[in-house]
DNA sequence: TTGGGATTGCGAACGGTTTGCAGTATGATG
DNA sequence: CATCATACTGCAAACCGTTCGCAATCCCAA
């Protein structure tokens, strides 16, 4: 069976050898944000015999053809999702460690104008926004950050993953 | 002489060594975003004696005192700041590695928004502009970013350093 | 000045990641 | 379909930034 990673692998010349497939079977089935040791998990129960190191390398090569996007969650270790368009942060449940995917074209365009009024033009960036659930927000010791919520009509996307 | 970190971290009751004081001295000098090597290498000028293992140690503790800030711009390790009470983000020049501070309300209420929308409160987030100067755009090969310049008025305050 | 708890330097250990090497598989070719 | 050069894999060692255990040392209050 074909999964959708390994198509686009293919899509992209990637000579597709027995572990990749398996790597791409476990990508395609993710609907979370992996880091390595956890997508060599996963690999290891389709196929004992593929190394870590395989994985790494393979992580790596994924990310260069821009089938995989790295995610630098600020936990030592890097997680990963698969590419896609719609560029879009993320907001880490710092209680659960869940992480909520969110895309606001508004905050985009302010970033595009204030990297334009220093002089640059973006190549990258990225935002993310740690925060505990409103409810429960009673008892929790973090760095916390004054400034309640305001500014003007609604806008931002969430879609929990 | 007493610099002034090292007052700061007098205020703060800390137990002030000869090291923590060359330290103190080296981050008080420091207008840039310096890794512990760096720091290091730096109070190593004042008394060669300072190991680095005693430069991480106080950078911790700094850092849990909220004298100072770390920073973390993507590759492999820790920088710091002197902390401050305006917030603050960093654009990188991915050409030369200069680091450039800016801060924008307009910015900072979108953010509020969209985690109060998603139902969290925020205790911490951060944000990072990758760019390159607009003068010599020309052959650069970094994962490119469409939607050129938008949105409306002028409002970022940049700083650089 | 003295005493004891905090701090230091050293080197070893850590966790995530990369790499050299020898062996193996892949898919292009005839 | 067999052959072959090339690229990939597994293993273990090395790497890099960072932390830690321990004995020696320092700071500061009494």
């Amino acid at each position: 069976m074909t999964s959708r990673l390994e198509a686009l692998c293919l899509e992209k010349g990637l000579k597709m050898t027995g572990q990749r497939r398996v790597i791409a079977q476990v990508l395609s089935d993710a609907d979370d944000h992996p880091d390595v040791e956890e997508v060599h998990r996963r690999a290891a129960l389709i196929d004992t015999r593929i190394s870590i190191a395989t994985v790494y390398r393979t992580m790596r090569l994924l990310e260069d053809v821009e089938v995989i996007e790295r995610v630098d969650l600020g936990d030592g270790r890097a997680r990963y999702e698969e590419a896609s368009a719609d560029h879009h942060h993320h907001l880490i449940d710092t209680r659960s460690g869940r992480i909520i995917e969110f895309a606001s074209p508004e905050l985009e365009a302010i970033k595009e104008r204030i990297a334009h009024d220093l002089g640059y033009k973006i190549v990258g960036h990225r935002l993310e926004i740690y925060g505990v659930p409103l409810d429960d927000a009673g008892a929790d010791g973090q760095g916390a950050n004054g400034a309640g919520p305001n500014g003007a009509g609604p806008n931002s996307a969430g879609k929990e993953q």
